[in-house]
DNA sequence: CATTTCCAGACCGTACACTATGTGTCAAGA
DNA sequence: TCTTGACACATAGTGTACGGTCTGGAAATG
């Protein structure tokens, strides 16, 4: 599954830019320069991107493998629609996979790792939710440092298709001060667990993680949504 | 995630016949008329389906982003390498994620849905591993009962898109007599607890009968490899 | 106001030209 | 004679252009 440009992570994927026409729609899609549910013609694309419709139309298709993008039969494409049963899906399956994926790092983890962890997390309290697009690449690292030497490429990658779904999607509401409190508690919590060889505990941290993660999307996207439907919520 | 002709499974959509260029192809490694690892050129495809290039080159880029294809730049597309990593990867994954969707069926399950269950499993007995093609489809059938009304479609087209997969490389290989028993045994038992209404047990047969699977399926292609690469082995 | 007709916009399939890759041949040198 | 290197060619992937066709909405008509 894992192939040439498509599924490769370099340490700082998050703020590389993009080289193929696929990495740039995706990337235009994460970084919510596309909204959820918009229509996508290729005629505009091609013109975006200075190309022409065919090398869009293959990227379309890849994306739509990869559920970024929805197509119905001669409509064309859309981004896909993002709402809290969206979120609530893809949530439920990390609830599942993260503490898997987290109790085998403690059982590999060394003296070195916790400290990238902490230095990590430090960077995350020093800018303290300063920027959201800021914040969520620091926190992406920061569980990048955790996940991505897995020898289970497919947990790993399942992984990171749902971190930038949800990147996309929380970059577009406010993060709550208290679910800020409880980011930087549980990550405490999750080093700590780490360094005392405690998989069950670091397993049950993330799991909360994960969890209050995604209630906190769902919440923001009920608030936006009560307040009106607007461009950009917040 | 759900859409038009991507994600839907009809009760049958076991035995009924692709319409879309993307089915057939997918339907042809599923099936193992295309080897894993084979080469797929575009014009050999156009050809076999009677289509022109661009079709297929689309198809392909699908099929990429599912994870079916893998493709270099330049060099094209091929089936995916289905190796003994490759499977334990999503059988770990399926570990995780069939128990909790078995466990949700268990609270909204009715004595229909229980009678259904069972004639599947009559199916399966009477069925008897006969045909392996044949049996992969009653086998699927059975686990699609329970999977398929759940909520969280992510979760469920997650296991499904893992099935095709598994169902596609175990047609490759014989069932050796432990397994067998063991898979009727174990869809005996899950059924009782599912009766029972004992989800604990039932997420717990679950569990166990897929990393059975995992690990039958990763011994027959060890046989397999141990004696000798053939182009059918068995 | 409902229904039909018409049309612009956009998707889809076909054909073709360009380019990259790998292989086979041939010749020069050891 | 064998090896090695370069070159040429066949194969196949990639990008561009274009015409057919479908969809949805606007306009016209009863």
């Amino acid at each position: 599954m894992t192939d040439t440009d498509t599924t490769i992570r370099p340490a700082d994927a998050v703020i590389e830019q993009p080289d193929s026409i696929y990495e740039s729609i995706r990337e235009d899609i994460i970084s919510g320069r596309f909204e959820p549910s918009a229509r996508l013609k290729v005629a505009d694309l091609a013109d975006r991107y200075g190309t022409s419709t065919n090398p869009i139309r293959e990227a379309l298709q890849q994306l739509r493998g990869e559920g970024f993008v929805v197509m119905e039969a001669n409509r064309g494409a859309r981004v896909v629609a993002i709402d809290e049963d969206f979120v609530r899906d893809i949530i439920e399956i990390e609830v599942l996979i993260e503490p898997a994926l987290t109790r085998w790092f403690v059982s590999i983890v060394t003296d070195a790792d916790i400290a990238e962890l902490e230095a990590a997390q430090m960077e995350i309290e020093a800018h303290n939710f300063s920027d959201p697009k800021r914040h969520g690449e620091l926190d992406t690292r920061f569980h990048q440092l955790i996940y991505d030497r897995h020898y289970n490429r497919h947990a790993a990658d399942l992984w990171w298709k749902h971190r930038e779904i949800l990147r996309a999607i929380s970059r577009r509401y406010p993060t709550s001060l208290g679910r800020r409190v409880a980011v930087l508690s549980e990550h405490r919590e999750l080093i700590a667990c780490i360094r005392a060889q405690d998989a069950d505990g670091a397993a049950a941290v993330i799991a909360r993680h994960v969890e209050g993660s995604g209630r906190h999307i769902i919440e923001q996207m009920g608030v936006a949504r009560r307040n009106g439907p607007r461009k950009r919520p917040g």
